[in-house]
DNA sequence: CGCATGATTCGATTATACTAGAAAGACGAA
DNA sequence: TTCGTCTTTCTAGTATAATCGAATCATGCG
């Protein structure tokens, strides 16, 4: 049955949208991502953003839940990353959401495809 | 300041999320988008969905709190329509970080740029 | 007005999430 | 092994969210 996996698809989806609605989680994704592809230590979230660190890393782990980050262990430094093919997927479902199975957004109106279809920038003195 | 404005912006975009982040709202923005630019009236979005009347108005609520949503009355009626202006800032955001601001995901492999750069499909018979 | 219909608000319950101090686990170095 | 550091789990309190029946509000019609 079709119908079943498109609804699990949207439970998926619904479950990582969840895990980035919360600001100190969009935070940590946003500083995993800047500084992407080493990561950071949870100490290295963890003081930049001032969370308590039992706080943080359950925010850590509801984004691991859900596929939104990866971590490996070197020495006794957890290096946290951000997962980027989950980003992608989830991009690309909202796209295709908007722009694809319906014309919602006008998909000329995404800066993706605006960059794309742009000719490259002329750089400028000063 | 200029972070001040930054922060609230992810606090705007945090809250956006989490609307998004629960089966039944993403189910009633995918049907809304569907069904763009006409939208649907909220017995519509109760009977194709099976959610009761009152649990539908508040979910419907929590949308149009953070803007994914616009509704307007026609009689006795409420149409509710996705706010597509609100969605592309969300998805601008979304790439923003993942590809603008660090490379993360690379543009090439999100499907809106995909598409931009690909040659027109040939349109095949059968 | 009096009534029917569409939709929201009220009221209450249940469940889930957020937060964080304290304790415990994991690892490396001396 | 003992210690120190990094991080997680334990425990618990508080807050917020999800749900839905009943009551209410809004609108149009006869």
């Amino acid at each position: 049955m079709r119908h079943a996996r498109s609804n699990g698809q949207v439970i998926r989806y619904a479950d990582m949208f969840a895990a980035m609605g919360a600001a100190p989680r969009l935070r940590i994704l946003r500083l995993l991502l800047a500084a992407h592809p080493r990561g950071l230590v949870a100490g290295a979230i963890r003081q930049r953003l001032g969370i308590p660190a039992s706080t943080l890393s359950h925010h850590l782990d509801t984004l691991r839940d859900v596929g939104l980050l990866r971590v490996r262990r070197e020495g006794t430094f957890l290096w946290y990353t951000a997962n980027t093919d989950s980003l992608q997927q989830l991009m690309n479902f909202l796209y295709a959401e908007c722009c694809t199975r319906s014309q919602a957004v006008a998909p000329d109106r995404c800066v993706l495809v605006r960059q794309a279809l742009a000719p490259p920038m002329r750089k400028v003195n000063s």
